[in-house]
DNA sequence: TTATTTCCATACGGTAGCGTATGGTATAAT
DNA sequence: ATTATACCATACGCTACCGTATGGAAATAA
């Protein structure tokens, strides 16, 4: 029974490489059965249908998207600043486990662009973010608007840096590094 | 004669429609048909097949695009910090012909992300709009290095702030303004 | 008027994916 | 040992799309 478990992430994860490499059209149960050396028979095992799988590929990211912020942030030390300094590397060097040629995370907010289910996902952790930005810039002293403005700059830039390193037009972790310091002063 | 060239920008116009309402996969030929009232036969006697419609799409955005950016900013007046603001109001203002829910330009950014002729285009105009801006940064006085970190974060903004504004989590007038004026400072 | 070209409809065969139905095997429980 | 449960293979019907073939109407040219 912990088997159903491990089975069914089997077929999750697999549904992520699909996702990270060929795109949202990518998700389907005959093709991933294949690269998985198995059948659709087992697919339908594991799930209703496609639906079911991608409600649960969303789960399984969210839970990981949420964890990975509570716990690499929570316990930065220093300053405020230092604090958004050290969070900048962490986004910027974690390449977020890149599955194929594209992360994960680029992967999903590709698919919620056309999809609404992905797309609420994504407007919740890009939400939750911006928040945490804006509290910490906060704590650093700048007012709430004046951290709101800033936290939305700086996780924009990091979105769009993220899209320019992708197609090698600019550097993610220097741009950041300088983007900073510019919101900082 | 003429009525060739305006049947196929009936199909690609529509085509257009079907991408910046339900993505890229949506581009069908069976299904545009529909939607435009005709048959297949149709289709098949203005383009060769699928490929060669996606083909003349996106030369027809590349023409556009590159056009838009020649028209709209070479006549452009006074100094390098106006040409500057007055571009990003222009980027920011003109939301670029949207379709249905995305703009033309968003959905053709998320073309590109899994397909590699759409990639292709979406960088040779990212490149265009990088080295222009870099150059109106270079004309305010900044030097060479500088004024590339600068254009690539400015161009970067803009990609993450239109993001962020499709879900409603940030404006991308304002916040291009606030990060035009610490870029330029 | 006749012939040609332009444009589209209809019908066909083929592929790929979905979801279901059914049966089989292996492991674990009783 | 037998029964049940977990897991997977195979086969089926269905739909949607692709690209081709063919014929027809309408406009234009000869």
């Amino acid at each position: 029974m912990t088997q159903v478990k491990l089975s069914s992430i089997k077929w999750i994860e697999a549904a992520f490489r699909a996702l990270s490499t060929s795109g949202p059209q990518a998700i389907k149960a005959e093709a991933i059965a294949r690269d998985l050396g198995v059948s659709k028979g087992s697919f339908y095992w594991h799930f209703t249908n496609i639906a079911d799988l991608k409600t649960k590929m969303l789960e399984h990211w969210y839970e990981a998207a949420t964890q990975r912020i509570i716990a690499q942030v929570n316990d930065l030390e220093g300053s405020p600043a230092d604090k958004l300094s050290a969070l900048i590397d962490i986004a910027t060097g974690n390449k977020n486990e890149p599955y194929g040629g594209v992360s994960v995370e680029a992967a999903i907010r590709n698919w919620g662009k056309f999809n609404e289910e992905a797309g609420e996902m994504v407007k919740r952790v890009d939400t939750q973010r911006l928040n945490y930005l804006a509290e910490q810039l906060q704590a650093a002293g700048f007012d709430e608007n004046a951290a709101r403005s800033k936290a939305e700059i700086l996780y924009a830039g990091l979105i769009g840096l993220e899209i320019l390193a992708a197609e090698n037009l600019a550097d993610l972790q220097s741009g950041m590094r300088t983007l900073l310091q510019k919101i900082l002063d």
